[in-house]
DNA sequence: ACTTTCCAATTA
DNA sequence: AATTGGAAAGTG
């Protein structure tokens, strides 16, 4: 008898085990390790992930397997043991570390449904009505009845009806039609001969069949032939041709051709970069790179030349890029290069889209993977590199469960596959710099441009001054004159606005009453397009208020400098200037991101401002100034990383302009410019910010110096949720060694979020060997009041987000 | 005596 | 997470 163990889908800690099952003899051949399975718990019927299969089993009584829902598994070997590793590093359910390896569609959907067993006769009126003639309805329609539970419960007991549970992946496959002959060549020259001559359309068809024997898509025949459908439908109804419906990619970068761009010659320095990467994918040996190369010293090429050689082995690629710099300038590189070969995964992708570029993965149709975070679980099981760029961006650790950082991820499988990683980075994190100097990455340094160009001369503007001048405007004298000088030349401007920090919120300017959440301790934002104000935590919203709530004034305004703002005065100063504004809200809607790029690049507008967003892997030739607006928003966050955060941001920015042969010049605005991360920034020295900070970082024992971690604490009262931190914190002191430092509990920075409280504490620790298990105890002695008394606790390894 | 609500245990 | 069966509370 063979046994399946499975992790079922159900996440909660009671059932964060193996449960076996019993395979039944027709799906012996069929069940395989890392597949997904339909089982019965308890009364239900769920889904399940077979996690081994075995002969043998401590129960005398198991249950069947009812169903199988995939034929080929879809975690390898490799990936079931990665799960397992980030459950147990990260704290989380198996579920939930196998459930973050697999896009969307592969999650299961339930139904419920009420069977009608007997004739409907048989029933009383009630459920009689409910039925109306069907042998089946969904729960939901019961619900929404008034029929009473007790009355079913009663039909189920007397056996007229049944609950069946039903089972199903989300995952569909696109079809398209394909027109093929359905008889041969012979017969469809007689039907051609007996067509009337009036049939012109069904003659050319035809015709086109007698020369093309081989199936083809309809829409391409009827452009093809400028025909329609109604031509075709007899051709069909005679029998002579037929449709056949083929499964399709849904490639969303189908209908693009890419210029197919052929290895440069590297630059002395590239090769010499390029070297060591080369021998450990040679020698098939880990080693975690870490490459330092000045914005515009050809990091990508390094990654292309590396990637060509993993290929010409047989081997796959990983390439991990930020969500928000996966540009169609990023994927263009991939794509010109390696064709076909590329799988390109993030988020603005739909579903099926995303489940179809990850099934050419599974199926090996591509070695080479282009994505963000989540990337890193692709399905490959010969890797031969594994590269992330711009490793210092945050958003390669993920902030809900599973809290993984992708390249935590990335060197667990590097070893498992005896690849090289490599991580890039103009500004690489202090962290990955430091492992470097300490030789547990090995570090390779580009430190010239390609072009042989300067970087961008920068330019501080300390606003203080402007605003002592007498301009209360959020453009200095000088940059409102680059502006203008570059428009009349019939160059570019970027502009760029650090939205964090800066939310427009709303204010009564009589009483200076602020507009709050009524469930978060947050002020809500105002949104011009719905004239609205939002929650950012919350989904709360409200209509913009006419008068004040507090003291009834008419003076209630908004407040703040979004992008919105700005290019509204912008257009006061600069009317002639034609802008591009790109946040949040302008790229909302699909492939908006695109268009609006495309648009800039064709120069179609004098000036592209901004957010975040426009910050990474832009690259435009006639790009020759480059703004920032308030360089210094992300500085006086609570945040132990806003120097860190603010150098790395200026970095990049300026690395915008003069990317070709026009030069480059940047206008830093800030009120205070004499902050070390914005005056190294100015100076491009990284090895100088490197060193001001490690200095600051173990001055105030924070990493790279002690690793973190952040315990949050949340519930619906406050007293209590106090208590516990503060029991938990007594927990810890007691059992981590004394060299560990514990902070708290002290309030989260946001105390409130939908109506619940947040406290937390923080370790500081530079060796715990038990510090899992103690965590995972901490965890078991709550459990019962996180089961049954709504407590909430998050434990959060190397956090990036403090809040 | 009967119905409704709540809670804890169970899921192979 | 969902279900269920039994205890506790509510109802006339």
């Amino acid at each position: 008898m063979k046994i399946a163990r499975v992790i079922v889908d159900v996440p909660t800690s009671q059932t964060n085990r193996l449960f076996d099952y019993r395979i039944p003899e027709h799906l012996e051949s069929v069940v395989g390790r890392g597949m997904r399975v339909v089982i019965p718990f308890g009364p239900r019927k769920i889904m399940g992930f077979v996690i081994e299969v075995t002969g043998e089993t401590k129960l005398d009584k198991l249950k069947d397997i009812v169903d199988v829902m995939d034929f080929t598994p879809v975690l390898t070997n490799e990936l079931i043991d990665l799960g397992k590793w980030i459950s147990e590093t990260t704290l989380c359910l198996y579920i939930t570390a196998f459930q973050a390896m697999l896009p969307q569609v592969l999650k299961a959907k339930y139904k419920k449904e009420l069977w009608l067993l007997a004739e409907e006769e048989e029933l009383n009126d009630d459920l009689a009505k409910l039925f109306a003639g069907r042998a089946v309805i969904s729960y939901e329609d019961l619900q929404d009845s008034t029929v009473s539970y007790r009355q079913v419960q009663k039909g189920i007991q007397d056996g007229l009806l049944e609950v069946q549970y039903k089972v199903k992946g989300r995952e569909t496959k696109k079809t398209e039609t394909f027109i093929a002959p359905a008889v041969d060549v012979m017969k469809l020259e007689e039907a051609y001969e007996d067509l009337s001559k009036g049939a012109k359309k069904q003659r050319l068809i035809l015709s086109y069949f007698l020369e093309n024997p081989e199936e083809v898509h309809r829409r391409k025949l009827l452009e093809v032939l400028s025909t329609t459908t109604a031509s075709l439908k007899p051709l069909i109804e005679k029998g002579l041709l037929e449709e056949v419906h083929k499964e399709v990619y849904r490639d969303p970068y189908q209908d693009r051709e890419y210029e197919r761009t052929t290895p440069f010659d590297l630059t002395e320095e590239q090769a010499g970069a390029i070297e060591p990467i080369l021998q450990s994918i040679e020698h098939k040996e880990h080693h975690t790179f870490l490459l330092h190369g000045v914005t515009g010293s050809g990091k990508t090429e390094v990654y292309l030349q590396s990637i060509q050689k993993v290929i010409d082995q047989g081997k796959e690629a990983i390439v991990l890029v930020p969500e928000i710099a996966l540009t169609p300038q990023m994927v263009e590189r991939f794509k010109g290069r390696f064709g076909s070969k590329v799988a390109v995964l993030h988020s603005a992708l739909s579903y099926g889209e995303k489940y179809d570029e990850w099934r050419k993965i599974q199926r090996k149709e591509v070695q080479v993977v282009v994505g963000a975070r989540s990337a890193i679980f692709a399905p490959f099981e010969n890797v031969g590199i594994i590269i992330i760029d711009e490793e210092h961006e945050s958003s390669y650790k993920q902030e809900d469960y599973p809290r993984y950082h992708a390249r935590d991820v990335a060197i667990k499988r590097g070893e498992h596959h005896h690849c090289p990683v490599v991580l890039g980075s103009a500004t690489p994190t202090l962290e990955s710099f430091a492992r470097a100097k300490k030789d547990v990455y090995k570090l390779l340094s580009l430190k010239k441009r390609m072009n042989e160009q300067a970087m961008p001369e920068v330019e501080k503007v300390d606003m203080r001054e402007e605003l002592r001048a007498g301009n209360r405007s959020m453009f200095s004298h000088v940059l409102h004159e680059k502006i203008l000088d570059r428009i009349q030349k019939g160059e570019q401007v970027v502009l760029f606005l650090n939205r964090r920090g800066y939310s427009t919120f709303v204010m009564c300017r009589d009483c200076g009453h602020v507009m709050e959440c009524p469930h978060c301790d947050i002020a809500l934002t105002y949104h011009r397009r719905s004239e609205r104000l939002k929650c950012h935590y919350c989904s709360y919203e409200e209509a913009m208020p006419t008068i004040c709530p507090s003291c009834e004034s008419d003076s209630i305004r908004y407040f703040g400098t979004g992008t919105q703002k700005v290019e509204e005065s912008l257009g006061q100063l600069i009317p002639e200037a034609r802008i591009i504004r790109m946040d949040v809200d302008t790229t909302r809607r699909k492939g908006a991101h695109e268009r609006l790029l495309t648009q800039f690049a064709n120069q179609e507008a004098d000036i592209l401002l901004g957010t975040q967003m426009i910050a990474k892997g832009l690259d435009f030739a006639n790009v020759t100034l480059v703004g920032v607006l308030a360089a210094d928003a992300l500085l006086h966050l609570p945040d132990f990383r806003s120097s860190e955060k603010t150098f790395q941001l200026l970095t990049q920015v300026s690395g915008r302009a003069g990317r070709h042969k026009l030069p480059g010049e940047v206008i830093v605005q800030s009120y205070t410019p004499e902050h070390y991360s914005i005056e190294l920034a100015s100076q491009y020295d990284y090895d100088a910010f490197f060193l001001k900070e490690m200095q600051m970082r173990k001055m105030f024992q924070y990493p790279p110096y002690y690793f973190l971690v952040l315990l949050t604490v949340s519930h619906p009262n406050q007293m209590y949720t106090m208590d516990i931190t503060k029991q938990m914190g007594q927990f810890l002191r007691n059992h981590l060694s004394d060299n560990s430092i514990i902070l708290g509990p002290t309030p989260s920075p946001l105390t409130r979020i939908k109506d619940r409280y947040r406290y937390q504490c923080m370790i500081k620790y530079r060796d715990e060997p038990s510090l899992l298990k103690i965590m995972n105890r901490l965890f078991q002695i709550h459990e019962d009041a996180i089961q049954n008394n709504d407590l909430q606790i998050t434990i959060d390894f190397q956090p990036y987000q403090l809040m």
